[in-house]
DNA sequence: GGCTGTCGCAACATTAATGGTTACGACAGA
DNA sequence: TCTGTCGTAACCATTAATGTTGCGACAGCC
């Protein structure tokens, strides 16, 4: 497979969910086209990725429930439900693991006023922030996404 | 400097802004006590970490602004603004580098519909949700944390 | 029954961010 | 001059994400 190499100043966060939703997205677009399934080939081509790596993605997904997998020949993957009814939410949280912020390695000095209450009170506010961040992507279905991505001009 | 090992199930995420709300709240209310300066020898003892670490983290929120530092004898940081002044969405510019999701790493197809539009259609979403973020993070202050923080019992 | 294409998964390499550590020069007050 | 602390470079360790190869499992087809 082609390494198609762009330059970008330095790319650090994952690129996890953009490219589930990338590989959802083309499966939807794929099957309304007349196809059964979809192969991690395929996939993998659009996204210029390996196919290995789109196999380990949608294995997060089909343990969500959004995709099945079929083996043997003719095989590949298809939708497990409609594109209206999968929203960002539930894709993130199939592909995501930890805390969008994450506390202090080791446990801060307990016998410090500040260290002692630190946690608590940060963890307050990034539950709010999570929640707000939850919302918002529950808001995005995968139908938003594909609609959009057909809008963009040639 | 002794290592507290804590048994976390796998910190991924980066705690920085973490470390440096508690570094600001710590130092707000050392001055708070009557004291000028901090060091980062006594924030990190407090953070549980290196005082590198913290100086590093304290450089950048010099470069926005946020304290000063005073070197020679009596050396150390201190508060740049009042923690009243100073949100969570400074910090976070201040110490965070790249987007909250990327991009894919190297560009799609751009031959195929899905390829080429997924980039545009993502990152419209993706702007949409670092606005409601930025806006969460300017709603609170450093001065909120440290209230918060000293409101935890004992 | 064998052939074929694809998944499932393990194993390993690569890259990048983060954090921990040591070292040492620069600085400024006592 | 002495001392304590910053400023910063250099290096190592750890971790997550990603890329890659290999191969067995599976199921339809001939």
């Amino acid at each position: 497979m082609e390494r198609c190499d762009q330059e970008e100043e330095s790319v650090s966060a994952n690129s996890r969910l953009t490219i589930a939703a990338h590989a959802l997205a083309w499966i939807g677009h794929y099957q309304r086209l007349g196809h059964e399934v979809a192969t991690s080939e395929q996939i993998a081509s659009s996204a210029n990725t390996n196919p290995v790596v789109i196999r380990r993605l949608l294995g997060d997904l089909r343990r969500a429930g959004l995709v099945e997998s079929r083996r043997g020949a003719g095989a590949g993957w298809s939708l497990a439900r409609e594109l209206e009814s999968i929203t960002l939410l539930e894709v993130y949280e199939a592909v995501e693991t930890g805390p969008l912020f994450a506390m202090h390695r080791a446990a801060p000095d307990q016998g410090c006023v500040v260290g002692h209450g630190i946690q608590p009170a940060m963890q307050g506010i990034y539950d709010g922030i999570e929640g707000t961040l939850r919302r918002e992507l529950s808001g995005v279905t995968l139908e938003n996404v594909l609609r959009d991505v057909l809008a963009v001009p040639r």
